[in-house]
DNA sequence: TAAATTTATGACACCGGTGTCATAATGTAA
DNA sequence: TTACATTATGACACCGGTGTCATAAATTTA
């Protein structure tokens, strides 16, 4: 069976392969008898055009990187699973990069990254998006890139995101509606524009009932189950406890979980607990958590659709699109007794 | 700054490209002063090949698929760390190809797959890789392929798997030491061989210590949570009550644990709960499960390697493999009392 | 020292597409 | 009917590498 390429298909169909090449493009001036002739012919043969080659023609690659360094496993999962859908329906394929955001080595990781795969563009996952360095380096790369999750930013970029400030400020008006005043509060990686937007709405909340901030309740987290477990279990150690732990994702809200039902708590008697995210591990424990629902898929398909598209025809205005996220109640939060 | 081609690399050495060419693949036939002068060229115009030139010369993509089809993201996630080191190491890219392993569409599919991104090969993780009209329809295609956690076969493929039946075996060893004699089962997903390996292994243990077997302490399940939570209803709702279940996987075990859990039965006092491989999610909850741990990356990471390497040269014998598997001894399982 | 090998090098076609530009065919205005 | 636009088409270079083969240079053999 020979490869079948442009030029079978043009002798096939006696044109030139211009002539296929502009069918395949839908370009305009091709007869509607010579276009249909051409397109007979690619469903005899069978016919695909050769992506390297349009690749190397066109100095694309039809790929999409997407950049991540996350502890959650199951955010990454969501990440690709919303980059691959916008990749699918453009053709596009999803190269994955696991990267460590921290060291200076990051920089020169990427620019080997795209000596070695020519990507097209890049999607930042949290925390690349907030990384002004890695922005600009691209920017003079002349490599298109989409923020997922990131900081507004005052800029041209694309940018999709969700009211971490808003959601983390509902679900401790939840806490707080449930006759809830010490609340604690664990941070996520400071590297993460969402850790402050985070605490900002659980501080706001805090305020607008005139609950005084304290500062003891707050433990420094990084996202991880592992840093979960040890604020955990400096909050449980706290005289008097709170009534309340809010963790900025629901890995450390497991974490929380597992501590206190270890010590022989009784969640959400003794304690209430929140997470945020909706991650998986939220509805597979029990009590189930109470948390804050992000559209991460769609958030992600929304940023590479953009991108794509932004790819194949920059764009003037930048696409910024905050999603609303919304609030989950379950059984890991209830009414203090 | 223009861009760096082989072409200006050959010009500034004073050089054919060829020569270039030659000096890049370490080829024999170059003059130590001529490789010197290019190298130092090289470095001078900090010039790397462009991938996508190179894979249209050579008809190759220098990308790996990863094709999976699994209810367990975490899976996904271990699989797709070992398929990055691998690729990573060999100057690859991983382009990942969720899709669904049920239905007549699955070939189309993967023709289109290929067609549109002209992988140099292809990972197959469970259960592809046990889907014979797939891997006949690959070789027809003429593209390597490797097989993840798959069933041994006496054929030519590469394959990397650890022993389900025997880690099975061990952890219902492992139940019965504790002394349970009524331990019910969870089968996983009917397409994936694992699900019969596992169950073999149980029913081996059980034999071996003249248990018999019983129907009735058997549930399907297909590796997801919710799967897990039917079967744990059905299993707790039995009379007499098994003392111990062992879930083909952590997700399902999960499963039972939170229902038991949410039924007020003390885990593991009132029931022993074991799972299967060692997921996260295993001692993110409380009590912790007993488990058994596969090397699921290195796995992967030596079937991509493998899959690398005959790429680059077709290998005369198939690279099969089975690694050891390990149990975890976790809080969820306990002596009967 | 001449002939025969071996090694080093380059010219050129090729991979399978796309871009540019010239030209042929067709349609429209004068 | 002629002049002028417009549309359709193809020839050919090009993208940036690699493969083949001829030939020049260096080395060995006779």
């Amino acid at each position: 069976m020979k490869k079948v390429t442009i030029n079978s298909v043009a002798s096939h169909a006696g044109v030139s392969k211009k002539t296929v090449s502009r069918v395949l493009n839908n370009e305009p001036n091709v007869s509607a008898a010579t276009r249909e002739k051409v397109l007979a012919v690619f469903k005899e043969l069978d016919y695909t055009p050769n992506p390297i080659a349009r690749g190397l023609a066109q100095n694309r690659s039809f790929i999409i990187g997407c950049l991540y360094d996350n502890p959650s496993k199951s955010y990454i999962t969501r990440v690709q699973t919303g980059a691959l859908e916008a990749c699918k329906e453009n053709n596009y394929n999803l190269l994955i990069h696991p990267c460590e955001f921290r060291g200076e080595a990051l920089i020169n990781n990427i620019e080997q990254l795209l000596q070695t795969s020519r990507l097209d563009g890049i999607v930042l996952t949290p925390p690349f998006g907030d990384f002004a360095e890695l922005a600009s380096f691209l920017k003079s790369k002349k490599i298109p890139y989409a923020r997922v999750a990131s900081a507004l930013l005052q800029d041209d970029s694309i940018s999709v995101r969700s009211n971490d400030e808003q959601g983390a400020f509902e679900i401790t008006e939840h806490l707080i509606s449930l006759g809830h005043t010490s609340i604690a509060f664990i941070k996520g990686h400071p590297d993460h524009s969402a850790t402050q937007q985070r605490f900002k709405g659980y501080r706001r909340s805090l305020a607008s009932h005139g609950i005084e901030f304290d500062e003891r309740l707050v433990e420094e987290g990084n996202f991880s189950y592992h840093s979960g477990v040890d604020s955990a279990r400096s909050i449980l150690d706290l005289c008097p406890r709170p009534t309340a732990v809010f963790a900025s994702n629901d890995y450390m809200a497991a974490a929380v979980l597992k501590l206190a039902t270890q010590r022989q708590l009784k969640v959400p008697d003794d304690i209430s607990i929140a997470g945020f995210d909706n991650a998986p591990i939220a509805r597979h424990i029990w009590p189930g958590l109470t948390t804050i629902a992000q559209p991460v898929e769609e958030m992600t398909k929304q940023a590479v659709t953009q991108l794509i598209s932004h790819i194949a025809q920059p764009q003037e205005q930048p696409y910024q699109v905050t999603l609303e996220s919304r609030l989950i109640t379950r059984e890991s939060t209830s009414a203090i007794k």
